[in-house]
DNA sequence: TTAGGGTTAG
């Protein structure tokens, strides 16, 4: 970044040597350009540059730095440039308000929210389907779906069509409050109104009847989603996965699993965690390592959270010498033992067989055990 | 491509 930074300059240098003095557009691609890299640093620099120059920004160039600005929480920051900008006489659009208000979803400031969207509709500035998606989207986040529904219903009453994004999202704000059937409404509801639910329509549904428990409801919804001839993703077949061996249902499970080719698809490193893990659990540890070694030969590399999940589920069935193999993995590819994995090997050691663990630990968690043994 | 946003899994 340094170095292009260095290239821009050079590039403006260039162009006023050719007589042509740098515009708003030029400036524009600029600050945005480092906006995305978040280099907050240079940004504010070519902001000043060019008022240095004598060229005063226009709406774009605020928008730019004012969305920089509450990406990174700098809210305060934000809402000078937005009092600059009102006090220079421009005029602010959608594309000011968008990004000032999801700032302060992002920071819970809902009464700053509940301002500005209020101050917005003063001015006369209408809100479009980003606004809407984007705050409805927080506010969903945030478990406040109410809201988020009321949203919604304003914007089909100002004229706004819903696209299924904006189910998706709305759906997902039930889910994730556990009011599944007002989701199911939303989706047979969609479905009146002639929108085609997407895969992620299906596995947002499937996944949040999943977590209830609902595993038979989940199922309806896989069934709904073949019926729609909806191609599931990778994703789709994780969840359904997961729903199935958390409901115990472990043949269909492994069906599924199967199937995943047929589809066109291959297993990631999720699935196969998945698959692992349950193996592991109901004590097929011949197999869980064979898919292991399967998987890595189908080029799925073992990520962190993989490796010590399995370290975490060897422990948990008492397979010390394993979960030792496994350890070695994390330690050869220089990943982390997340804090619930060192917890389990402390608590192995408080039972008084630290020594003899050590022998079937790497040496570089040994001190996990020491510390159990105090 | 001059400016704003967004969904699912361990």
């Amino acid at each position: 970044m340094e170095q292009s930074f260095h290239e821009m300059h050079c590039l403006i240098d260039l162009m006023v040597g050719n007589g042509i003095a740098p515009n708003h557009f030029v400036y524009n691609i600029l600050i945005s350009a480092y906006a995305q890299e978040e280099t907050v640093g240079e940004v504010m620099h070519i902001f000043t540059k060019m008022q240095q120059e004598g060229l005063n920004p226009d709406v774009a160039n605020y928008g730019a730095v004012i969305n920089l600005l509450s990406s990174i929480g700098r809210m305060d920051d934000a809402m000078s440039q937005y009092n600059q900008m009102i006090t220079e006489g421009l005029l602010p659009g959608i594309i000011v308000f968008t990004p000032l208000i999801s700032g302060f979803c992002s920071c819970g400031k809902w009464e700053k929210v509940d301002e500005l969207f209020s101050e917005m509709l003063d001015r006369g500035i209408c809100p479009d389907t980003v606004f809407f998606n984007t705050v409805m989207d927080h506010l969903c986040k945030n478990g406040r779906v109410i809201e988020a529904q009321d949203l919604f219903d304003l914007m089909v009453n100002m004229g706004v069509k819903p696209f299924v994004r904006d189910y998706n999202t709305l759906i997902h704000g039930y889910c994730l409050v556990g009011k599944m059937d007002e989701g199911r409404k939303l989706l047979d509801n969609m479905c009146s109104i002639g929108l085609k639910p997407d895969d992620f329509t299906y596995s947002i549904l499937i996944d949040g009847y999943s977590m209830k428990g609902r595993i038979g409801d989940a199922l309806i919804v896989v069934r709904e989603m073949l019926d729609g001839k909806v191609k599931p993703s990778i994703i789709t077949f994780n969840i359904m996965i997961g729903a199935l061996l958390k409901g115990g249902r472990k043949e269909e499970a492994k069906d599924l699993f199967d199937g995943i080719w047929a589809n066109g698809l291959v297993p990631d490193v999720i699935t196969y965690s998945l698959m692992i893990q349950k193996l592991i659990e109901e004590g097929s540890l011949q197999e869980s390592d064979d898919l292991f070694l399967s998987m890595e030969k189908n080029g799925c590399v073992a990520d962190s959270h993989m490796l010590n999940a399995i370290v975490r589920s060897l422990l948990r069935k008492g397979e010390v010498p394993r979960a030792g193999t496994y350890l070695s993995k994390i330690d050869e590819r220089v990943f982390t033992l997340e804090a619930s994995t060192a917890g389990l090997l402390t608590a192995l050691a408080s039972g008084g067989k630290c020594q003899e663990y050590k022998g079937l630990l790497p040496e570089k968690y040994h001190s996990f055990l020491e510390q159990g043994t105090d």
